[in-house]
DNA sequence: TGACAAAGTTAGTTGCGACTAACTATACTG
DNA sequence: CAGTATAGTTAGTCGCAACTAACTTTGTCA
């Protein structure tokens, strides 16, 4: 008990793990130089992350060479990114923010939220999808309520 | 510009804005002591936040004595709680989380998200809420798409 | 192959936000 | 009103996460 396997990451950390996860996704390996230009650090902000990382075990990281994430990191990483994925597709399909801020937006939310909440508003937004095929579509008809609110507003 | 009117504040101190409102609301007077029992830190804690939120004009701090929010202080509090409320009604009323659940994840949501998604959400919360006049409980008809999915999951 | 640019690392600093320990002020109570 | 419990403050420390500056390694190319 409270070993390496149970602690929770700092919100700075699973940043990390998203971006070394989206960076060997893309570009098939990540470099320190590009982790560090995604997240807006410094190179060396990035190599003393790396050495968290690999203190916890979830990345490996041969100096001067690419980052690969660990079987438990890459499990952390995907975690992340789905956090990610679902909060901007509720904020973006849902709510009907402009896409660049509703990314914007997850990423910041998406450390503070727990499964409990993210399993919920997946299947809301399933529910939003699905909804058009039952005769009425919930995410158009809130735009419309959303855009007359705002227009009595003015 | 770049003054102190428009420096974002950390979220911790958005925490203490929070504390110090709600406790002046309920008990009338927000005492270190209760700040500090409230966001489970140290006395010595408060006394260092505190100093920080005089600073910045936030709050007004005569020591051995009561906290008071000064005017700007109590509006930047009361977006915080604005915020908190929204996304706790969002969390128990639309996605059907449980309350105490819902308070502790808007608790930690409410630092990450600006105005205009919070704007959206409390639209969608109104939206929601009107649904069940034009015929269809948006809210109530999700908890039973959520269960039969859940279900099916087992 | 030698020089140089780019990438990576190391060492040391800063700010924040918490902590403990020790001290001071206030308030209550016999 | 003296003594003590409670509240508040101060001083000093720690961990985190960033930074700069200086150094080392790697890779490229004339």
């Amino acid at each position: 008990m409270g070993n390496e396997r149970t602690q929770k990451l700092s919100a700075s950390l699973e940043d990390y793990l998203e971006a070394i996860f989206n960076l060997a996704d893309d570009v098939g390996g990540a470099r320190s130089k590009d982790i560090a230009t995604t997240l807006g650090v410094t190179r060396s902000s990035v190599t003393g992350a790396l050495q968290l990382l690999r203190e916890k075990g979830l990345a490996d990281h041969e100096p001067y060479g690419c980052v690969t994430l660990t079987q438990r990191g890459e499990a952390a990483a995907r975690e992340v990114v789905r956090k990610h994925d679902i909060l901007a597709s509720f904020f973006a399909d849902v709510l009907g923010v402009e896409r660049d801020v509703a990314q914007r937006a997850a990423c910041q939310a998406e450390h503070a939220l727990g499964s409990e909440i993210i399993g919920r508003l997946l299947s809301f937004i399933d529910y939003v999808a699905v909804s058009g095929q039952s005769g009425r579509d919930v995410a158009g008809e809130f735009r419309l309520f959303h855009s007359r609110r705002s227009v009595r507003r003015i």
